[in-house]
DNA sequence: GTGAAAGCGCTAACAC
DNA sequence: GTGTTAGCGCTTTCAC
């Protein structure tokens, strides 16, 4: 069964005899045409097969019915995000469209604005923006940010708890006896990053347990750039023994190096991360770590964008809890045995 | 920083003090601008923040440098496809957009034709379609199917080899001692769930096992619909002790059914599922199953079309190795112990 | 080297 | 009720 071409609205008015703006009216619903009419046009779109081309239709009508999903990849959080947004969005009408700049996280700053730039005032009616840097808002265009980089802004946000949820992975290890616990953060410029450092030093600090600057370091959430830092901290006389990684990236990467330099995880070295992406049960051993509902900020971020388009008045900050997830990548604290 | 408005091309040539033509080459890189001109457009670009309109771009030269993913709904199967995707595409100049047409899958037959007539002719410049029910080409548009729920037509496809998996999930069962194995399959008319079927069936006849028919029924490859077929076969008097799920969902449905039953898995019940979707290894207790390699499937496909794109003559059907990954929901058969 | 003008497929006023 | 027309933002001849 082969269409030997796009069809188009002129090949539907040809096809049934009547106008191309006659097609257009019966295609979007609109009053004013004879019922005799209609059915016979949409007997020929069926026939034809005949769908109106996205470009075309948003460029003359600026209403798509389409929400965009701008990701600078698709790695596992904003996949994550995505099955939380898809099943959101059934039954709202809307499609939904996940744009990706292509340029590896990080690698091309104002991927956000491009691509917004590229889809906006056409083709989609609204956009979810996942981990943006910059965010700027044109008018009339509705935006929601996911885990922005930087701290709140005027625009609507959905994030979770990162400053708790750092303070939970703290205490946990703190509560199987760990003192020389190592952060390994990612930028100073990420608002998450920082507000998990935060929650780091409060716990530390609660604790009344000195935290060792050499033992807070960037290691950039992506799994090439924690490995250095990892290296350079267990490689210290005095290691630590263990350590919160700012998110489950990081501490994977942690446990590979650990695995390299001959020490075992959890036995030599505990090691918690932040997110609780999928990946982070299938590594050995499995990670314990910090679950943000990811699905979840996905799926709140599309109603949340869905409301705003239709204008209603509600609170645009959702802030999600997050929960600590323990697997097998932490054990009590024990002294080293000493040498026989 | 917030820009007032959308800026387009007349924007930038009332600034540049040229016209939109001359924008419009400057933009492309077109031959036949002055030095001078060039870099005075390109400032105000920059100035600006101008950003084609990918609609309208598109509209007019039906070529865009972006690829898209159509897929019926942003699942684990279809989300790790486009991890795979999106990293392959790195390099090669194109954009990935990936579409989701909303339809709960099987919901809405057809969604793949009507994606695809509303993106292909603008917007993007060939597509990989996801577990497509019907598939029909259009005259000088590359389309590239992953896993096609029908069998092979002359369309490029990617897929991974179901009846050597199917194999390889029924031989493990019968390695550990089961003979009454059941299988859940997902729909006749889907390409891999009959390959996967007629692989059980391979590998029980090879086995000398005979096939209990009332053992072998369709689960529709979702979790609510798997949930019944599950349940009917585990109240059988002599109810199985090993189920060959067709997928990993109808395996954990599977499992869900089972505890609710007050059976235990592995105890009382050894699963195994199809497809190694993340979620499978989260299941309590971690789900046996057959690896297709999902994000590399994504990559081939995507390798796959830019190359029909480019012209390059190769093979257009690929199929990718399955691999039995042990986990923990399958376990020696062992006697039910007699009551005391 | 540059700009005017046509037109991609569609929608929205406005005539008829 | 229906068709005519203009134009969304862009690319592409083709004059100048």
């Amino acid at each position: 069964m082969a269409f030997p071409q796009r069809v188009n609205m002129s090949d539907v008015a040809r096809a049934a005899g009547v106008s191309v703006a006659t097609v257009s009216k019966v295609v979007n619903g609109r009053y004013g045409v004879a019922q005799a009419t209609v059915e016979r046009v949409q007997q020929v779109i069926h026939q034809l097969g005949y769908e109106a081309s996205l470009g075309a239709q948003s460029l003359r009508s600026h209403r798509t019915n389409v929400l965009g999903i701008l990701v600078a990849e698709f790695e596992p959080f904003s996949t994550e995000l995505l099955k939380g947004a898809s099943a959101e969005v059934t039954g709202t009408g809307y499609q939904l469209l996940a744009y990706s700049s292509g340029d590896a996280a990080g690698t091309a700053v104002g991927w956000e604005r491009r691509s917004l730039a590229r889809l906006s005032g056409t083709l989609i009616d609204g956009a979810v923006i996942v981990t943006p840097t910059v965010v700027e808002t044109k008018q009339g265009f509705h935006v929601v940010a996911v885990d922005p980089h930087t701290g709140p802004s005027g625009l609507p946000t959905v994030d979770s708890d990162n400053f708790a949820g750092a303070v939970l992975a703290t205490n946990y290890l703190l509560s199987l006896g760990h003192r020389r616990i190592a952060h390994i953060s990612g930028r100073a410029d990420l608002e998450s990053s920082r507000l998990r450092e935060a929650g780091f030093r409060q716990a530390m600090a609660d604790a009344g347990v000195a935290v060792d600057e050499r033992l807070v370091r960037v290691g950039g959430f992506r799994i090439e750039s924690a490995a250095g830092t990892a290296a350079e901290m267990l490689a210290l006389p005095d290691r630590p023994t263990a350590v919160f990684a700012g998110n489950d990236l990081s501490a994977i990467s942690t446990m590979d190096v650990a695995r390299c330099m001959g020490l075992s995880v959890p036995d030599d070295l505990s090691v918690i991360g932040f997110d609780n992406v999928p990946e982070s049960a299938l590594v050995n051993p499995p990670l314990t770590t910090i679950m943000q509902p990811i699905q979840r900020m996905g799926a709140e971020a599309l109603r949340l964008l869905v409301d705003l388009i239709a204008g209603v008045e509600r609170d645009s900050h959702i802030r999600l809890p997050t929960e600590l997830v323990v697997r097998a990548s932490c054990r009590p604290y024990s002294p080293p045995s000493s040498p026989l």
